[in-house]
DNA sequence: AATGAATGAGTCTTCATTCAT
DNA sequence: TATGAATGAAGACTCATTCAT
């Protein structure tokens, strides 16, 4: 057998730091702190990475690329522009919404190490071509210049996110519900399509 | 009598760990990249300031007090909802986009010493009233429940924030500008108000 | 295996540090003292005891305790209250004087953690109860109440440690052995007990 | 005028920090706690002591100096050798014993700038004589030799003075009033004088 | 591969003392 | 003489990472 690494241990050791980086920080989180709680010795964690920043960066982009190729699969099975847009607002953004410790660490002071723009971007372009297909003959979205779609896209997805990240932390009293309520709200009176 | 305070003194001390703080987060900076940018001595920091939290949040306190209290001079002066909704968008959006060191140690890690949610509670109550307002007839507005309502206003505000968070950090191409522009199509398109 | 927890480091640290804390106090005492001259790095040093206060802790408490468990063994080895007694005096006694450095740290300004009333307390009862079982029909003994018996033995015990912690700072003239003396000689003419 | 030295001023710095050192020790008390007792400034406290030892060791020296040269006085007076020791037990045992603050500081880790050794030898010389002048035909005090007899008296002066200084921090049950039965009986009791 | 003691640069903070005013 | 801001060495402690076993 050329490899013994535990494929098992490896996950153990993203999912018990993600929560941790979520719930304390990146800073708040020390080594010994991943250590404890799942179990294993210092050495370990550091067969399986080899820094603390290599592990934000593989929790996020191990769960960022799971949850983009996820709606890319989903994307591709709907047929029409509306059937798409449902799909990313009724599917994919409660999914989003669901991995709080995700956004968490995404919007964290880690933001070095998370490369947020990159996702960001990619998501914007997908969003942004999607709604252009729809513009033909929609007055509202003949009223967005193509800079302005953009930059709603980014607002609107990056708030959602900030706004499931502190919902979590304090008590601000917003479901992840009445979140994809106001996206389908904004969707329907912005930009007239009825989801 | 001996040297007195120097106000000069702390508000250099308040300017420059802002600029550090948002730059390179609350647990990045360290106390001695305070003192070797500001030219003084630890001892110097600590007699105006007693901690490093303290430093924070004197800095978000009087940040953010600033800018509230120049947003309620200003709505105090305006009289229809209307120009309230106005002077909000056209004057107090780009006033508070262009703090983004502000905003990025309000929206860092720090969030603990940051008392975000206070904030946000705060302009949500503020901007709801206003909108209610203007509800009356307005079929659009009557779209949202009060639920709804109070969610897209925390959803647009964060996602300001965090766009424009983002946006000095990296590449987004999208200026502060944009994000106003967002925020009037919105209003238009969304509450049929014409701004 | 990494290597492991090296119980004789620890002895190291603690033989040191008591040193270092009898000779120049507690706070005068610092940890880069015991880094210095046990040769170790100070990680070493709080991977063996979480803080300065612990190490202290552990000089005492462990010192004490294996003092005063002799003490008991050999108590219990003897019969008569005469020879408790005696034994008290010839053996304890001479022991407990010839660890100055632990006298020195029980006596310290870092009383608070030396718990220091407990332990006079202890010795106390223990040597009230074996006096008591001499008293009856000896003259001397009854014309001691039981308060100025006790307080006669908190002055005495407590008067033979500080002359032994004085005596090894400076120049008193004055032995272990004297001590020892001493003792022997108020027992004799004023318990009129001759050992 | 010449000076414009203000000696209440000094003797209120030396009162406030003689009660600090004592309840919070010479190590934990800073120069700023006797700043906000006293309501001084740094400054004035520095016009009249040089530094924080220089404060000590006046609290020490002319507290110590003010109640030997009262027993000296009050010797003086005195004509027999009983009555001489009749006054030490039974009025300047007791005033020691009234200035816990005073006892406290001499024994504390401050030991250094004491000169606490000084102090015993020449309280010891003192008693010295006066017990060998009663020892003619004296039996029991013929028991002792030159040397124990001065061991003998350090043990309990620096008894008292412990038994004191402890008592005060902790809950030992021992009053000043049965520290002095304690001196009177064993005076009684091992020399066979009767006070 | 697994272990966990060892490392030491780096953290925040304190505080006796100085000295310009 | 009085003031108190300024100083900076020194303090206790942390923690990511290494490496001998």
């Amino acid at each position: 057998m050329a490899r013994n690494r535990d494929e098992n241990k490896r996950k153990a050791i993203l999912q018990t730091s993600k929560l941790l980086f979520a719930q304390k920080g990146f800073f708040g989180t020390a080594i010994s702190d991943i250590v404890r709680e799942t179990g294993m010795t210092v050495g370990t964690i550091y067969t399986y990475f080899s820094s603390k920043d290599e592990i934000v960066h593989a929790i996020v982009e191990e769960g960022w690329s799971e949850l983009y190729s996820r709606l890319e699969r989903d994307l591709g099975a709907a047929v029409s522009p509306e059937d798409k847009l449902r799909l990313l607002i009724e599917r994919f953004i409660p999914e989003v919404v669901k991995d709080v410790d995700l956004i968490s660490i995404l919007l964290s002071e880690a933001v070095t190490y998370t490369r947020l723009e990159e996702k960001i971007e990619r998501i914007t372009d997908l969003v942004f071509s999607l709604t252009r297909s729809l513009a033909a003959g929609n007055r509202p979205l003949e009223a967005f210049t193509r800079q302005t779609l953009r930059t709603a896209i980014v607002v609107i997805f990056l708030g959602i996110m900030s706004t499931v990240r502190i919902a979590r932390a304090s008590s601000l009293g917003i479901s992840n519900r009445d979140i994809v309520s106001v996206v389908k709200v904004l969707a329907r009176e912005s930009l007239r399509i009825d989801l």
